[in-house]
DNA sequence: ACGCAAACCAATGTCAGAATGGTTCGGGAC
DNA sequence: GTCCCGAACCATTCTGACATTGGTTTGCGT
């Protein structure tokens, strides 16, 4: 496996041109919108080199993390998609609202906790640049959206693929499903500065690397949101 | 659709004499191992009626949850499945046991608290047997599936649909990873005796409605376990 | 009014063929 | 010998056409 780099110095111009040339048509964006890559065969045929030297090239892309491949469907850039659809699919038609919340309740602060311990000062920095769109006046729609995006990566800096997945499938039921649309239009002034409050305490605990102080923050967040729910739900069935 | 229940005496006298005979076929156990039954036309032909009556026959069973039927696949008797087979088969080849047991040390404890919540007498009876039969004295493989069988226990009566399908796909990449297969066989009796003394106090406080007392049994719990699984791996990479 | 029969719709399973990454082998250049 | 190239083969995945199945509608008959 560990291959010594002593290449014929010929080989080591080809291979390393090859791979100049592949790594400047991921970053310049010159690809379909999915992200693939030409296969194998016709890079090696457009480089007029052999598919086993493309192959070189992809591996050291692939461990770089900037492309991912898999059998039988080709070679993409990015990062490789949590494949959660189908299962959000299946058990969000009979999603009660209230349900996904009180699963919300369960899993995201334990991610918080764990962001707490493994978040590096560009990640706290990101978080922060979150929260602060996500408090700016603008339409509840949009400040959905950027509030989605800070709780996606907290869950993302957590660093456990399999609590990731399991949030991601959460994620796809909450947004897909149809009660979304016809949730709480109206957030009021005093809401919205609440759920801001609250997003910078998480941050902060996060920041202060306090486990167990991030846990208690987000429980106490997602405990407003929930609130905020029932009562705009009229409380009518439960 | 709240349809009236006066039927012509001979309609009455089909539609239940349908109902109960195809009842009887799914008590009977004559089905093939998937629980598939025949199609509705296979039905109606047999009993000598129509679709539209099989399908009511068939509506009944389904409100009752002795069936459960999926277009374009067929009905089937018992309960439908949880599809997380799929996921956790694209998690479980990169799955550090360390990382699954991060992730049932966020989830399974929460689990616990609901089902503190909600647990019936009942409940509480069937996971003392469960506990009961994993503190036997048998070989190590046949307690660990026992003790699987309590936790999920504790998962399906915690209420909660999507937290329990995000259960099934953590159990479901814990039990179909290779490491399972290489773990710490000899459980030590001092291990094995603290393990049951942990499942009966995280009973204990289902049974007296203690949510955060059945959140706290159950993380410590957890946490025995992966001590006991850092240990086993020797320690030689975190 | 109700059941029956037929037809159609939408989702699913099945099957064969093509495309693709993963792998192995032998030949050739240095 | 070492490395690359070309070719072939394997396993997985995608695609398309077709049959099957539950879901639904329509018309006829009792």
């Amino acid at each position: 496996m560990a291959q010594h780099l002593n290449y014929a110095p010929e080989n080591v111009e080809s291979t390393d041109a090859a791979l100049a040339a592949v790594r400047q048509m991921i970053e310049a964006g010159k690809l379909p919108a999915d992200g693939r890559l030409p296969t194998e065969r016709e890079l090696a045929a457009e480089f007029g080199c052999g598919r086993r030297t493309i192959r070189r090239v992809l591996d050291a892309l692939e461990a770089e993390g900037l492309i991912w491949r898999k059998q039988g469907k080709g070679t993409f850039a990015g990062q490789p998609p949590d494949p959660t659809g189908a299962l959000a699919a299946e058990i969000a038609p009979d999603a009660d609202p209230l349900v996904v919340m009180e699963a919300r309740l369960c899993i995201e602060p334990a991610l918080a906790e764990l962001c707490a311990l493994r978040a590096t000062g560009e990640d706290v920095l990101r978080l922060r640049q979150l929260a602060q769109r996500a408090s700016q006046p603008i339409d509840a729609d949009t400040a959905e959206l950027w509030d989605g995006a800070l709780h996606r990566a907290i869950a993302r800096i957590a660093g456990n693929r399999v609590m990731l997945t399991a949030f991601a499938l959460l994620d796809e039921v909450r947004m897909g499903a149809d009660w979304q649309k016809q949730r709480h239009r109206a957030r009021s002034a005093e809401t919205k500065a609440l759920y801001d409050q609250q997003h910078n305490q998480i941050i902060d605990a996060i920041q202060a690397r306090d486990g167990a102080g991030a846990f208690q923050a987000m429980r106490a967040h997602l405990q407003a949101l929930s609130d905020n729910l029932r009562v705009s739900m009229g409380e009518a069935d439960r």
